[in-house]
DNA sequence: GTGAAAGCGCTAACAG
DNA sequence: CTGTTAGCGCTTTCAC
């Protein structure tokens, strides 16, 4: 309690105190063997006392590491706080981060405006790499990574990634999820199964509509309606389905929220789910999905641990691999694309 | 494109290609004036041609300065995404950053564990000044801020701020919205008002029970019922307070989250909303308040706006003052106080 | 093992 | 107006 006024202290003040060198402090602050025990107890002793803390712009100057992640976010900010599935996937994130010391900056990005701002800060060095999401067709954002000249990874698949180069991801498996969904329903006995779409400027959308199609050989056009994902969404194309096809008895929605507003729709027009109509989402989001009336039978993927290996994936590239021996790669992975499982939830939607 | 490896240009690489000093690019690129026009050009142009980005590290050693803003967060990360008010507050505050040239930068926090890396990184300058929400009774954030000797504005009156040394708040006023809330479902005749509340450990909660109270002078206390701010809690909420009191008529919920779980559970027991109970929240939360059955009369604040003036309020800390003339001061503000005004907005429930 | 010295890339006096 | 100079606080060879 006995800091001066309001500077911080040194190292050299710390140095001072202990009565050895800077350098000396800086080996000890930063967990170097070879330094004799009774002075490295010294010094932090001395560290203490002054309630030391490194400057990390100092530091950073001379390391180039900054012991920070970039999450940038090129979604509409409402977005980010409405759907939960960004919450959890930006979650696994934050406890992966944080597992490896690294701090999570969240850049929020409501426009092209906001994308210079961003650049700017990617390439000012304050981050050891960068992690984006949800990138739609023609995005700016991963040229921007790139000129920033940073590591990064990106969660869902990128619309290049096919051509492009070698941009590692993690995504999970839409089209199979969404064949499983559409499989299921068809197993109930269902023959005019509708399809509630995701914007389909994403690849999550498109996959998920390939997969509805795959199962279903040549479906009906009049069946299948674009949606964005939300809930007011999901109602807006539920009415435009039934006012097309009123004999629908399936629907699989590309997420929950959307099925969500599917069912309202339903029950609005007093239709029974699941006896008239099947409903099906996708994300297994519990919030929605328990709650729903039906309760919603859904596709479940791992939004928290893709998460989490979006940032293995980044160290990994910043050559900072697992503190453990394991090997180096992991479940689903191929050269650096992750896709991981996902599995039908049963409930009582269909 | 004729960018070298990798290595980032630095002032210097500028300095030699315009053939002028070190001292004059800085100027140029900090947009001091005072530089020749013609040399100016040179320099831009041998800045466009490098494409050099100013390192911020080197540059915060000497100027002190990072623009960037903290957003720490102590709050189970999963009720950040799910409840929709941090994200508008937090939307304010993005929108107010980037009009400043600060970047966001958000600090999620899930526990005490985290509290000492969120600690070292406020320490450890990288950030110009910190923002933080929802603080709970005996929070220790405030004094891992304050050890980090940065300016810091509070979302939400803090516990101690009464008697505390004049931390910076902004907040609405709670007390008053709490009071028109109930004086509306008084005038509409209800003489068995309940009260679910959000958890007692943070200001608002409390002083939304003390404006509940204050217009019903002594409520029965069985009418009272503490809860979290959740839809779940809600709906427990509900569950007991008709339990014990079934002849409640009225029902002030302490946020629209768990007014929309007392929503359904009073449909789920048969009971009409307005006509056998009234129920008023608050937030106005739009997604919440319009989508519930029936539509929620609520309680408005302007939580984007709070984010903004949070930030003002922050930048004003730290001698960086509105850009316009503008008189100092903003509406509602005493000394560091800023408390805004909430409405009553009516829908179907009351 | 420990210290001295040389920068990392930038800004900010201070001369000219 | 422009260039020279001196650091910001830290890590890191390199001698001792």
């Amino acid at each position: 309690m006995s800091e001066p006024t309001d500077a911080r202290p040194t190292l050299e003040a710390v140095a001072a105190r202990a009565g050895v060198s800077r350098a000396t402090v800086s080996r000890v602050v930063n967990g170097s063997t070879g330094v004799r025990k009774s002075l490295a107890e010294r010094v932090r002793r001395a560290v203490d006392e002054l309630g030391y803390v490194p400057n990390q712009a100092a530091r950073s100057l001379v390391t180039r590491r900054h012991d920070a992640t970039a999450v940038v976010v090129a979604e509409p900010e409402t977005r980010i706080f409405t759907d939960p599935f960004f919450g959890l996937q930006l979650r696994g994130i934050s406890k992966e981060l944080a597992a490896h010391d690294s701090q999570l900056v969240l850049l929020l990005t409501e426009g092209p405006d906001d994308y210079a701002r961003v650049g700017r800060y990617l390439a000012g060095g304050h981050v050891d790499g960068a992690l984006a999401f949800s990138l739609h067709l023609d995005d700016a954002l991963p040229g921007i990574i790139r000129a920033a000249g940073l590591p990064a990874v990106f969660g869902g698949r990128p619309y290049w990634s096919d051509g492009g180069g070698g941009i590692p991801y993690v995504d999970c498996d839409n089209h199979g999820g969404a064949r499983d969904a559409v499989r299921h329903l068809v197993s109930l006995g269902r023959t005019r199964i509708a399809h509630i779409t995701g914007p389909l400027d994403q690849t999550s959308a498109v996959d998920r509509l390939d997969g509805y199609r795959e199962v279903l050989g040549d479906p009906d056009p009049r069946l299948t309606q674009e949606c964005d994902f939300t809930q007011a969404g999901g109602e807006r194309a539920m009415r435009a389905l039934l006012e097309r096809c009123p004999d629908l008895d399936g629907v699989f929605a590309a997420n929950d929220l959307s099925a969500a507003g599917a069912l309202r729709v339903l029950r609005e027009r007093g239709l029974r789910v699941p006896e008239d109509v099947a409903v099906v989402g996708f994300d297994n989001m519990l919030h929605v999905a328990e709650h729903t009336d039906p309760p919603l039978t859904t596709v479940r993927q791992n939004i928290e641990g893709m998460g989490r290996m979006m940032v293995r994936l980044l160290l990994r590239g910043q050559g900072r691999g697992p503190d453990t021996g394991n090997p180096d790669e992991m479940p689903g992975e191929d050269d650096g694309r992750v896709v991981t499982q996902t599995t039908l939830v049963r409930r009582a939607s269909a």
